[in-house]
DNA sequence: AATTGCAACGCAAACGTTTGCGCCATAAGC
DNA sequence: GCTTATGGCGCAAACGTTTGCGTTGCAATT
């Protein structure tokens, strides 16, 4: 339309120096004018590359990664990428989906929690993307991962019921399939080692992370023979799922019962008593996540021989004391 | 490496009948040997649209919008869509940058709750799009629209109050430059005239819609000469903040004061006495709103001259009694 | 005056798919 | 034996950008 040819049109519109000012500035007044916007498949395929990036995760109603989508928006958005949010709940099979179609996007990176038992072929288009694990650690091999200290958090709590006097502690964790769950559940026995006490094992329940399972193995530790005067639960979902037996069963929290969380929700300081419980520095961890992604996009492509040393980066979580833990 | 061309290799992959099983086969195969994933830029530059569908809300962190994100990704994820979610903070040039970037990646459509004050440049792109609000009603023009009967939900809280005797009541409620607000402050008043009575105007605090405006309106009314005897919090962030402030002063609910909230999280009944609460549709609402949008994408373009009536969907909320509220 | 330098722009290829059309076999119908 | 139909595949164009290189005109230098 300005009898110019498509090369200065897209050098006009990149603001490069080899095209005058009289020039831009027809080629954007014109441009604005006819509501011209980018076509970006097309620059996509030209350059290769493109800027989206992959968040992954179970399910964004989780306080954890609502937190987590919320910084990595805020990483990319800084830093001129876009953000893709897929939600999984856990499926292989959808989270395979999703992985694939990031790579069909040739996305420039992808941050994932994955599943607890993940397809092969997920794990090998992973690999094919710059990604950064989140939280759980299931990849292998030399994927970055930035996660909890999940085995100090548990430790760090089960000592403060430990310190208050409390022996009988039962433990509502996820299951060892799990990093985390691995983790934490060797975090909790850490901390009667530690004390030079033994572990009541029969006060031990892993399973699912998720509600529905910890009421039940809630319900099942209250309806024991001895039961515990204290209980750790040992996951955001899992902790969720502990409140909702100790609302249904009735406990008096802390006289019958002490309790401690982990992952903090703004609304545990509500909660009954107030609920003690690990804070997680989840917006410190997922921002740490992206801008390390974010660099590792940045860089050039590392030599294929060279074989940097795997990245992983531990957040500690704080204790947090309210009312839901008393001495015995 | 077959020695076919490109286009059998094509077909193949998409399993048109004009291919012979034999070949498919053979292509299937060294296609998975070699790890081959379709490049989607090209395929989307070809066919001139692409499978993405973006979901621009304020904060992911809102149970409102996370609960949208996840039902519409579950209708993305089973039409064969990918989702692209953005979190604007009510940031309008946020906002703009991920319109924007839709627009640019030729995104099949979108689903939008748009900030308050919006760019202008911001409305032009999304009616470039299939587009449907969400919740909130700004874009004007033939945008379908899904949301909440604001009106008739703040009216029947109110009723709920006014039919427990309660007369002076206190409406802390976001500001009338966003539909809802607008809306529900209508249906506090509503409820006053229905019961012929006339309302206590200077109990209504409105402003953004957040917790910490919130709380500071809360604090407000609770220092007034003559205070409320019920509060009626008309949004989520607004229900987080007056509990808040309920918690900082120390008021006693329900003795002192009545409280009933707008949404419901999962946590509300376990606040203190438990909160009432007007319970949003919210999965089935955002269900709707991509069901809507995918059915607007797979119908043929309407005609350009073809005018079709403006699509208004709302769904009503429910009253859930809990501990918060008590007759006077 | 001839050379050089540089600013400003055009040409054309390339990215990986999709698809209409054309081609070549073989099979079927007369 | 000739035509016609059909299954199976190749050719080539097109989608909208980006970019290396080539070209032009004009001013500055020798």
């Amino acid at each position: 339309m300005l009898g110019v040819s498509v090369s200065t049109v897209g050098r006009a519109l990149a603001d490069r120096p080899e095209i005058s000012d009289a020039m831009k500035a027809r080629v954007r007044s014109l441009a604005e004018q006819h509501g011209y916007v980018a076509h970006s498949a097309a620059r996509s395929m030209r350059t290769g590359h493109s800027t989206l990036i992959g968040l992954i995760v179970p399910d964004v109603r989780n306080d954890f990664y609502g937190a987590a989508a919320m910084a990595l928006a805020k990483c990319c958005e800084d830093a001129g990428y876009q953000m893709v949010l897929a939600a999984t709940r856990d499926d292989p099979d959808s989270e395979l989906k999703q992985v694939r179609s990031l790579v069909e996007a040739r996305a420039a990176g992808m941050v994932i929690a994955l599943s607890p038992s993940p397809r092969r072929e997920t794990l090998a288009l992973v690999r094919r993307l710059r990604s950064t694990e989140l939280i759980r650690d299931v990849a292998g091999g030399d994927t970055p991962w930035f996660g909890i200290d999940d085995h100090r958090g548990i430790e760090t709590a089960t000592l403060h019921l430990l310190d208050g006097g409390h022996r009988r502690i039962g433990y509502v964790g996820g299951q060892e399939a799990l990093s985390t769950g691995r983790d934490r559940h060797a975090g909790f026995a850490a901390a009667f080692a530690r004390r030079g006490l033994d572990l009541p094992a029969d006060l031990v329940r892993t399973g699912p992370p998720d509600a529905r399972f910890a009421e039940k193995a809630m319900a099942e530790l209250w309806s024991s023979a001895h039961r515990p005067t204290a209980v750790v639960a040992a996951g955001a979902g899992l902790t969720v799922g502990v409140l909702e037996a100790i609302g249904r069963l009735g406990i008096d929290v802390p006289a019958e019962l002490s309790a401690v969380g982990f992952g903090d929700a703004p609304w545990f300081r509500w909660w009954g008593p107030g609920l003690t419980t690990m804070a997680l520095p989840v917006y410190e961890l997922a921002y740490a996540c992206g801008g390390h992604l974010l660099r590792q996009i940045e860089r050039p492509a590392p030599a294929a021989d060279e074989k940097p040393p795997r990245y992983r980066a531990m957040h500690s979580p704080t204790l947090i004391v309210r009312g839901s833990t008393a001495n015995v």
